[in-house]
RNA sequence: GCCGCAGUAGCUCAGUGGUAGAGCGCACCCUUGGUAAGGGUGAGGUCGGGAGUUCAAUCCUCCCCUGCGGCACCA
């Protein structure tokens, strides 16, 4: 029998007998290491407890410490003992994939019958039983063909797909415990009985696309959750109740900020402290852009559909687009359709083509507030995250080839200093390549791509590749930056575009006389004004910064002899640009200060006889119990320097 | 758009085959209270829309709309 070396994380180098296992390693170096392996790497592969070894390589073996593996592991080996348990309730049911994903698995089934959140339970317990069973878990490789026969024989035609799906040259494996078989390619922990019972539970059950295609059937998919104890799943939920207490939909309607209703799917009715905090932000993002040079312009919300078929829109975006046939009630005459914009460019595209002919005024940066209009599916609304009705905070930089570099660099300044001023100091980028579905020509996309990837290299940004996630017209940057929980946002946007000046006519003169193309690029910020604000509202959970607070300061009387007073300290603050509301009602101090409080307003001021007589107002800070007596004086002039926004500080 | 679930007062929600209830909020009255809910009285609903079954529908059935959780989509 010929051996194999192989090499511990040590750095020591063992010889063994080809074939042997992981898990008869493990036991040759310890009994102890043999009761606590789950798994190995081997040569950079996750590799389970029972396959053999039959080359050199680097080996480690895991135990229910590595967390990152066990997890991993868990997850795994709990999708296939949901699915087992499901089978064992329901045989009918067929079985497809069942992947590890964050914090959990799914499994995706096809069954007529929809699962029930009482049939969550029944499957819960039943999974309970399997795992108290403790069965070992097994795998055997496979022919392709045998693997064929026996889920035609079991009528699985979805792992009969899958099976023929796997390339030649890998192996088809199968897995059991007890009597139950699943196509998989593991690694599994080698025991049913080594994932916690109490440290997992059936979270959700929700409708999929067999492999992800929407032409495919609709499966049933049935998310988990697991951890490795009780104590680490209970703190992923308290972890996701605090996350749903700063969901921007129910804070939004606390606050009184904005509203939806029926007649306007996925259209925002801002109400007026919501439209403060939009102005706040809005008036912000115009200071920030005046500053790097940037002109702002206004263009019409209605196009005729010769423009949009001219920039390609009608061709590529119109399931999208809201029409407008008032021109034509007979909806005969297609030449008379109009539709509402959906994005800003060809408009822009006008402008520029009317006012700017020589190189001279290039790089021409033209940024609009447009209020654009896009159908999404009724299915894709959230919120303000997803909106049929949209401001983008957006521009394009009208350039040549050679300054897509510097643009990009100043812009990618830009945008950082602006998320740091909104509270937001990490971000990730992402390079978005050409997409299957795009217009123009093959050497122009090789052309924009190199530009935009060497022009972020030379900004110094680190990035991730996105591949084929580019704009139709363009390959593109995506700015994502991370909240105070952890979650990611797409906001900030960067599009190289060769195709747009070309098919709308723009061109400028270069030093040479000639007529020449410039270089279009897209750029957002925010990205759209709605979802941006969604995203703060859960960042600060609703306590905003002094600064964006819709309501600044609440003046309240401790006695209505104190009204008069009250009354002049909210007109002096008003007076200042401040945003302040009295409170005269007949309450008890109680019941105002915990009103203004849950209402998350950032300064309180009580006043009594005592502030009356003495010209001061007593300070109360939102998150803070304790109160100051404070000089009114002196509060003004804290509260003005306070309430300018970071750009003007 | 697809699968599943839901829609009752301004908000959060309970409830029933015989046309509805709570808490909060709102209005009014009493209370003038010193930093997270003082007490009382009252107003407020075509039970998402339409059709059907029934003597009778908020409740059962079907269709539609909207929302929620996912999937697909995010140009």
């Amino acid at each position: 029998m010929t051996s194999i070396n192989l090499t511990f994380p040590d750095n020591s180098v063992k010889s063994f007998p080809c074939g042997i296992t992981a898990a008869e390693i493990a036991n040759e170096i310890s009994q102890s290491l043999a009761k606590k392996a789950v798994s190995a790497n081997f040569n950079g592969t996750h590799w389970d407890l029972s396959w053999p070894i039959t080359c050199d390589g680097q080996i480690k073996i895991n135990t229910m410490s590595d967390e990152p593996v066990a997890l991993e592991l868990i997850r795994h080996s709990m999708a296939h003992i949901m699915a087992r348990a499901v089978q064992e309730i329901w045989p009918e049911t067929k079985v497809t994939i069942g992947p590890v994903i964050d914090n959990g698995w799914y499994y995706d089934f096809d069954r007529a019958q929809p699962f029930t959140p009482d049939d969550l339970s029944k499957i819960e317990d039943k999974m309970k039983k399997i795992i108290a069973l403790r069965e070992p878990i097994r795998s055997e490789i496979w022919a392709r063909k045998a693997a064929i026969a026996h889920y035609t024989a079991n009528h699985e035609p979805y792992k009969i797909e899958l099976v023929e799906a796997i390339p030649e040259d890998s192996p088809v494996r199968m897995y059991w415990h007890g009597d139950w078989q699943d196509l998989c390619r593991g690694p599994h922990l080698s025991n049913t009985g080594q994932v916690p019972a109490d440290g997992f539970a059936l979270e959700k059950v929700a409708g999929a696309y067999w492999r992800g295609n929407s032409q495919n059937p609709m499966l049933q998919r049935i998310y988990g959750i697991a951890f490795r104890n009780r104590k680490q799943l209970k703190s992923h939920l308290h972890m996701l109740a605090e996350a749903q207490k700063r969901d921007h939909r129910r804070v939004g309607v606390q606050m009184n900020l904005f509203h939806f209703q029926e007649e306007a799917p996925g259209m925002v009715f801002w109400h007026p402290d919501g439209w403060t905090l939009y102005r706040t932000l809005r008036d912000y993002m115009a200071r920030q852009q005046t500053r790097s040079g940037y002109v702002e312009v206004q263009t019409p919300a209605v196009l005729e559909r010769s423009l949009w078929e001219e920039s390609g829109h009608w061709e590529k975006f119109r399931e999208n687009m809201f029409l407008v046939e008032i021109d034509n009630p007979q909806h005969d005459d297609q030449a008379k359709c109009n539709a509402l914009k959906p994005m800003n460019c060809p408009g822009h595209v006008q402008i520029y083509n009317k006012i700017q002919k020589s190189y001279r005024d290039l790089p021409f940066r033209m940024a609009e507030f447009g209020a654009c209009s896009r159908y999404e599916p009724s299915g894709a609304l959230h919120g303000l995250m997803r909106t049929r009705g949209f401001v983008q905070d957006d521009a394009h930089i009208f350039c040549t080839e050679a300054q897509i570099e510097t643009e990009t660099a100043s812009f990618i300044d830009m945008l950082s200093q602006i998320y740091a001023d909104l509270g937001f100091t990490e971000f990730v980028v992402k390079f978005a390549d050409r997409p299957a579905k795009r217009a123009g020509a093959d050497d122009v996309w090789t052309r924009a791509e190199k530009a935009l990837i060497s022009a972020t290299e030379a900004a110094g940004c680190d990035y991730k590749l996105n591949p084929g996630e580019g704009a139709f017209y363009g390959p593109k940057l995506e700015f994502v930056l991370t909240d105070a929980i952890g979650r990611d946002w797409q906001c900030g946007t960067l599009q190289v575009d060769f195709v747009l000046p070309e098919r709308l006519g723009a061109t400028y003169v270069g030093r040479d006389g000639a007529k020449h193309r410039p270089v279009m690029l897209h750029r957002a910020i925010l990205g759209s004004f709605e979802r941006f604000i969604g995203i703060l509202i859960e960042n600060y959970e609703g306590k905003f910064p002094f600064w964006l607070a819709p309501l600044q300061v609440v003046v309240t009387t401790i006695t209505s002899q104190a009204d008069g007073f009250a009354n002049d300290v909210t007109k002096q603050l008003n007076s200042l640009g401040l945003r302040a509301k009295v409170d005269l009602r007949n309450e008890k101090i109680n019941y105002k200060i915990r009103e203004h409080s849950v209402a998350k307003v950032p300064v309180i001021l009580a006043v009594g006889e005592k502030e009356v007589q003495e010209n001061t107002v007593s300070v109360r800070r939102l998150g803070e119990k304790s109160v100051t007596q404070v000089d009114l004086d002196t509060l003004k002039s804290q509260l003005i320097e306070e309430a300018k926004p970071p750009d003007l500080r």
